[in-house]
DNA sequence: GCCGTTTTCGGCCCGACTGTTTTCAGTCG
């Protein structure tokens, strides 16, 4: 799957053309590297279908160049641009702090052109003596290098659901929370998360903000505010909080839930109403609240049915629900039957009539029971002559 | 460079925190 590698050439000439000043290209091409990277599908797939511009914000000249990319493992129209800042800035804008422009300033004053540059840099004390940079920003990148040397690893949804539950358990038992929800890529129920995003309301801010940034495990404060703080965890993993008035809360869980692309799109139809859409609500030219208390109202306001986290990528979700077209998500209650089931037969710890109650509570309409046959001493299994009377048991059970 | 029941041309989201700034640019969400 080359997705990664497409993202990171199209990442970085957005950099490259906004150092050189160039307007409105850098947003076209982050969007369309950002895609890409959260597109499940390989994208060597769409290439040999045809059909990359079906991304939405993959237009013709994109098309081409990840075309390119795919076949060559490298851009022509990339390389040309880097021979004018021939440095490694993918990597250098990974240390938290460190963006284009920095990075630019970095290679003109002292000639970083990767990481190894950039830490001799900063030990020996040279980011300091650089006009517009000082101590704490050489502090902060030491600090950073480590951290972006680390191969890229997002986090499975699976893995961060439990990190993410005993994160809000230990903020609500500091009791300085009212509401605390999860938003960001995990609310809306990506594979893979980056970060957590915590949304939260609290009678005492400040408060608040000091009790997160001080929480245990917390190895690094990234920001400390009252409206927004965000540390890094011992593991590695970067925790984003949110704190927002009661009254706001809608309209800031439709912000910090996302996509970015999907945010743009909405704040750009309030912009075409006349209006403003912001993490505290939406409102008309005159400054007066259209809706902010629910994401409901938000969506509702913009004249659009209600999304589902799981839509918010910008990929035709608002058209859809402008046309009342969202197609019907899987619920849980949509499972129908599970087709692997062990009872205390061998090594369940249920009977079957216990699973099949159990089964029937949830709403299912069968269940597969496929308890082991006896195939060794150590696991218990049905001999063929009990599976005949299990087989007699579930017919009777179904009777 | 992309896109569209306001448009196929003319627009392109909005705000918080930090550091070195004497008034705001850069970075990030
Ligand atoms: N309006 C607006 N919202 C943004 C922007 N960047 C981020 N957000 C919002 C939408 C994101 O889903 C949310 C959390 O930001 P993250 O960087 O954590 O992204 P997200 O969680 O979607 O993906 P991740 O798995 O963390 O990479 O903040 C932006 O530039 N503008
Ligand atoms: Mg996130
Ligand atoms: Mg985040």
């Amino acid at each position: 799957m080359k997705n990664k590698l497409v993202a990171r050439i199209l990442y970085e000439i957005a950099d490259l053309l906004e150092l050189e000043g160039v307007p409105f290209k850098p947003r076209a091409y982050r969007r369309a590297a950002q895609a890409v990277e959260s597109c499940s599908t390989p994208i060597e797939d769409f290439v040999a279908a045809g059909k990359l511009s079906e991304l939405s914000g993959v237009g013709k000249a994109i098309a081409d160049k990840i075309e390119e990319i795919v076949k060559t493992g490298k851009l022509a129209y990339h390389e040309e641009l880097k021979k004018k800042l021939p440095i490694d800035l993918y990597s250098l804008t990974r240390v938290d702090g460190v963006g284009p422009k920095t990075a630019k300033l970095l290679y003109e004053a002292l000639g970083v052109r990767n990481l190894d540059d950039l830490e001799r840099a900063a030990r020996a004390g040279k980011i300091r003596e650089i006009k517009g940079l000082g101590k704490k920003t050489e502090e902060k990148i030491l600090r950073g290098l480590a951290e972006a040397r680390r191969t890229e690893a997002r986090m499975p949804l699976g893995h961060a659901y439990p990190i993410a539950d005993e994160l809000r358990r230990r903020l609500r038992k500091t009791g300085l929370f009212t509401r605390l929800e999860v938003a960001g890529s995990l609310r809306r129920g990506m594979e893979t998360i980056g970060d957590l995003d915590i949304l939260g309301t609290a009678p005492d801010p400040n408060a608040a903000a000091a009790a997160f940034v001080g929480l245990p495990d917390v190895e690094e404060v990234i920001a400390h505010g009252p409206k927004k703080s965000s540390v890094r965890l011992s593991s590695g993993l970067q925790v984003d909080l949110r704190i927002v008035p009661e009254e706001s809360f809608g309209a800031a869980l439709q912000y910090f839930t996302g996509s970015k692309a999907h945010d743009i799109a909405l704040r750009a139809r309030a912009v075409a109403r006349g209006w403003k859409l912001n993490e505290y609500g939406l409102f008309d030219e005159g400054g007066k609240v259209l809706a902010r208390k629910t994401e409901a109202e938000i969506y509702a306001r913009l004249g659009l049915s209600f999304i589902p986290p799981e839509l918010r990528e910008d990929q035709g979700e608002i058209a859809a629900a402008e046309a009342g077209n969202l197609p019907d998500l899987v619920e849980l209650s949509d499972i129908r039957g599970d087709l692997h089931v062990h009872t205390d037969w061998s090594d369940g710890k249920a009977p079957l009539a216990v699973m099949v109650a159990e089964a029937k509570k949830r709403g299912l309409s069968y269940i597969a029971v496929t308890d082991h046959a006896k195939f060794s001493q150590m696991i218990p299994g049905l001999t063929p002559d009990e599976v005949r009377r299990q087989i007699e048991e579930i017919a009777r059970l179904n009777g």
